[in-house]
DNA sequence: AAAATAAGTTTGATATACCTAACTATCGTT
DNA sequence: AACGATAGTTAGGTATATCAAACTTATTTT
């Protein structure tokens, strides 16, 4: 509804990286996107052309570039999962930064808005819930050393736990 | 190391069908195939020999199409990671079961081995470890009712449990 | 202001993954 | 064994997203 989305995860990531450099420096230049991107800078100008024909982006040839209120509007749901997925990933999974973000930089094409409202709840309510005990993350910690279970600890993690609660 | 992959999401799910008709069918056809990515059957045709020179299945024209086992391990890889993901979407964000099984099947071509393995360790935590309480899911579900979190059922809960707490 | 450099564009080509429609092989009936 | 239906293939075409290299415009530097 709020989000018919339906373009291209590529077009996506355009707007989000043109976002970015609008924030950094005003205005973004095509150079700097095809150096974001890791293409060439020719492939740019074609898809600014496609961009703009969509109407989100503001593009005159050899001019600056910069979103229009729809394009802003998708970049920002784009960039919201980004940043959402990404702490969940590193924070949450303990998957170091580097690759996090890589991996949040796809799947951000892939979930929903509902979907990522859940994970925001579920983030929040691991973090604020007593009943989750407030080191929930130290407990797994304990629990997953090095990202494996580490069994050993963590029966012997279990077996105070429980006979702590009577 | 193990699936240094490097084929395109597109092979990975032609692979991952096939692994699944073999499954059920002994054997994948191409009308099948073309049925379950839901794309002509003219389309299957070139995408075999795709696979099949890139030693991903055993293909004769007009013959039946089989997964060497380079091919298995990698349609098994990704099934794994599909079932996952869905796992976590559907039990613990509780998004509804067809939603959760489309969005994994995006998904499941993101992750790589150690996040997936890291995303089963976090789920096995949240299902076994008594310190979340053996009803957090209970408790998030209160949390979040209809995906939202219920602010006066949510309150009420955490004075109960911070006061149950001594 | 002219020359040099940097930024942006154009053109023609490539790869992937599709499509439609015509064609061919195979299978199941009778 | 012949016929019709079903399955599979081929050929030519489309859309997207990229490239390299030649070219044009804009900006610096002197």
């Amino acid at each position: 509804m709020a989000n018919q989305n339906n373009f291209s995860e590529n077009l996506e990531d355009y707007l989000e990286i043109i976002l970015d450099l609008q924030r950094t420096n005003k205005v973004a230049r095509s150079k700097d996107i095809a150096e974001r991107m890791g293409i060439q800078r020719g492939s740019v100008t074609s898809m600014l052309k496609n961009l703009s024909t969509k109407g989100l982006i503001d593009y005159e040839p050899y001019g600056y570039v910069t979103l229009t209120d729809q394009g802003e509007t998708i970049a920002e749901e784009i960039e919201r999962r980004h940043g959402i997925i990404k702490d969940f990933l590193s924070r949450v999974l303990m998957v170091d930064d580097e690759k996090a973000d890589g991996i949040a930089c796809r799947m951000e094409h892939v979930v929903d808005r509902q979907t990522i409202d859940r994970l925001v709840n579920f983030i929040h309510f691991l973090d604020t819930c007593p009943k989750m005990g407030k080191d929930w993350l130290q407990a797994y910690v304990t629990f997953c050393k090095d990202g494996k279970p580490d069994k050993k600890t963590c029966d012997t993690c279990m077996e105070q736990t429980l006979s702590s609660e009577k």
